[in-house]
DNA sequence: TGAAAATACGAAAACGATTAAGTGTATGTG
DNA sequence: CACATACACTTAATCGTTTTCGTATTTTCA
């Protein structure tokens, strides 16, 4: 960075304009004849000029610069494989758009800031917020900030957010899983202080109930999301009962390879002996064989939606409406899930 | 960001002294008393004070801001297992010395911007390329440009490079999977056009070199890197051959997933029957049994290593020798390479 | 032809911060 | 007591843009 940079003010000397009009002319106002605006251009190519993000930004208060904050549990936001899918296909359309990504941290370094602190540090036109402990108070100070906000997969109350279909897609997983003939259906499911948690296991009752199932408590039993140890233990008492499951669903696809563990551990086969359902789609779940029987996040529309409508408030910060968006997923039938007689 | 931000000004006033004294106070200059210090601290708090980057990049041109260009050619940087762990902990690292992470990309909006004005447009103090197409000359012209630059797994004359070891890597494994009792020993290798393919590949002849062994060309076969559909049908040409080999190395863990998949179609055990190596350790290859024979790339210290070296630059640009550092992974031994009586 | 309107450009302030140089006061020294 | 030094500030310029408000010139049209 030791160079210093040509700026508008060397263009305009070449020009022999004003630096007001070398600023106009590269940004095509009306007031600027069609010559000189050329030439203007061509100048600018010539001496190599790039506008200054920086200098804009302080103008303008505009920085095209979206602050991202992606935070998990085990603080492996990026490695995330539903998260990193997500935001990837943030990433692209935000970048479609003409904006830039950049993550938002607490920073120890500085003043200790605060995620609202870093936003406001950088000036953020917009923060996306997903995969965060939502309880955090620094999170809620962030989203109740007048910055425009949008969150992935929990919601507030006058704040868009994008919701991945948790209870469809629970409801389509059981169903499939009802008509491949099972009655005994296990729920490994996630820690239930989240959102997604908490639809998907009422989706899980709701559904079973709806097709006059009823779920001995024993089926039900909690294990951490991304979890293939714990999920590997759960599975092991299910199997262990005295009247074990037929079916087993999984917070994850990654827990469900916990699941599949302890299943071979037994020897016994999937789908014949047991059949066993993640969640999510990840792609090696869809790869190794036996395929898994899962319902595939639709990733790409959840990240491109929520940039989609980050960047609408951006632009329109009274105008967009505030709301609510769901996007389900699809069953994928795989192999995993196998059909049996319905004894009955 | 309608609302005005809280500026020295206002503190100046609250406080009675100049801007200049707030702006010195704030940061700590020797010339202010204590007192003062102390003073302009509260009431800047007390005012919700936030520095404005904008306004602090313009004048000392310094962003404190790192630019990352990762695109494979999947286009998916985000996705890739090795590279989202690599550029987490990159993340990470840069984060505790207070930078953060923006991501470069050929902006197609403004005006075709390459990815060097993309960088120059942002002011990044410096800038870590990765998974990228090393012969794209846009990628060649930011590498040659004045900014700090780091690679990762591609080395430049004249740039620091952090690589993984993949000389040792495939020594480690080959020599592994040879005192196993393994003489026939086949490759599938990830596509030639890469540093890091050429050296893997160099390495594996090498050792079976040292160790005595000739490998039939037909032991060798191209197959794009985590690619399980392709490694499958490679796997099975592999097997279909009149002298097979007993052992299977992927150029990465999600090809050798498509290697299980062949393997098991044809009722063949792992690693009783056939045994196979994939490479990176990526976590589910450590999850799933049989566990993956792999070599665990230490995706932590790349990251970590690239991000110190490439802050290290930043702050002293003349002063940082140039190198190219390796970094070892590790054998995980697994479950998928068995011992076989030796023949010979 | 003369006034109004359109056209093309420039001057200057402003965004929020940093910093070199200058100023006034208190303290120390011989 | 005179002078140098240290201390604690302030002044003012500057970073690169954008934008409002002028102004000078040309065009339009009654």
């Amino acid at each position: 960075m030791a160079k210093r940079m040509v700026s508008l003010k060397d263009i305009s000397k070449a020009c022999g304009v004003s630096v007001a009009t070398v600023s106009k002319a590269l940004n095509d106002h009306s007031d600027i004849s069609k010559e000189t605006k050329e030439r203007v251009r061509e100048i600018a190519e010539q001496l190599g000029y790039h506008p200054n993000a920086a200098a804009q930004a302080l103008k303008t208060n505009r920085t095209n610069n979206i602050g991202v904050l992606f935070v998990d549990e085990a603080n492996s936001g990026l490695t995330h494989d539903y998260f990193s899918h997500v935001l990837d296909s943030f990433k692209k359309k935000a970048e479609q758009e003409g904006f830039d990504i950049t993550f938002i941290n607490g920073d120890k370094t500085r003043n200790n800031m605060s995620y609202l602190s870093h936003a406001i540090y950088r000036g953020f036109d917009g923060v996306v917020i997903a995969c965060v402990d939502f309880l955090d108070p620094q999170v809620d100070e962030l989203i109740k900030s007048n910055i425009p906000v949008v969150t992935i997969d929990h919601s507030f109350f006058n704040r868009i957010s994008i919701m991945s279909d948790n209870i469809k897609g629970i409801k389509d997983l059981v169903t499939y899983i009802y008509e491949m003939g099972h009655r005994k259906i296990a729920y490994v499911h996630g820690y239930e202080n989240t959102a997604v948690t908490q639809s998907r296991l009422a989706s899980f009752y709701n559904t079973l109930q709806e097709l006059g199932i009823n779920v001995p408590d024993e089926y039900i039993v909690g294990s951490p999301y991304r979890d293939t140890e714990k999920a590997y233990e759960a599975t092991k008492k299910l199997l262990d009962l005295p009247d074990p499951p037929t079916c087993i669903l999984y917070p994850d696809d990654f827990a469900a390879f916990g699941g599949f563990n302890a299943v071979r551990e037994r020897n016994l086969r999937i789908p014949e002996d047991i059949s066993i359902a993640g969640y999510d789609g990840i792609e090696l779940a869809r790869r190794i064989s036996p395929l898994m029987t899962t319902i595939v996040q639709n990733t790409d529309k959840i990240g491109r939606t929520a940039a989609a409508k980050l960047i609408d408030l951006i632009n329109n910060p009274k105008g967009t409406l505030i709301e609510q968006i769901v996007i389900e997923g699809t069953l994928e039938k795989g192999e995993s899930v196998g059909r049996i007689e319905t004894v009955k």
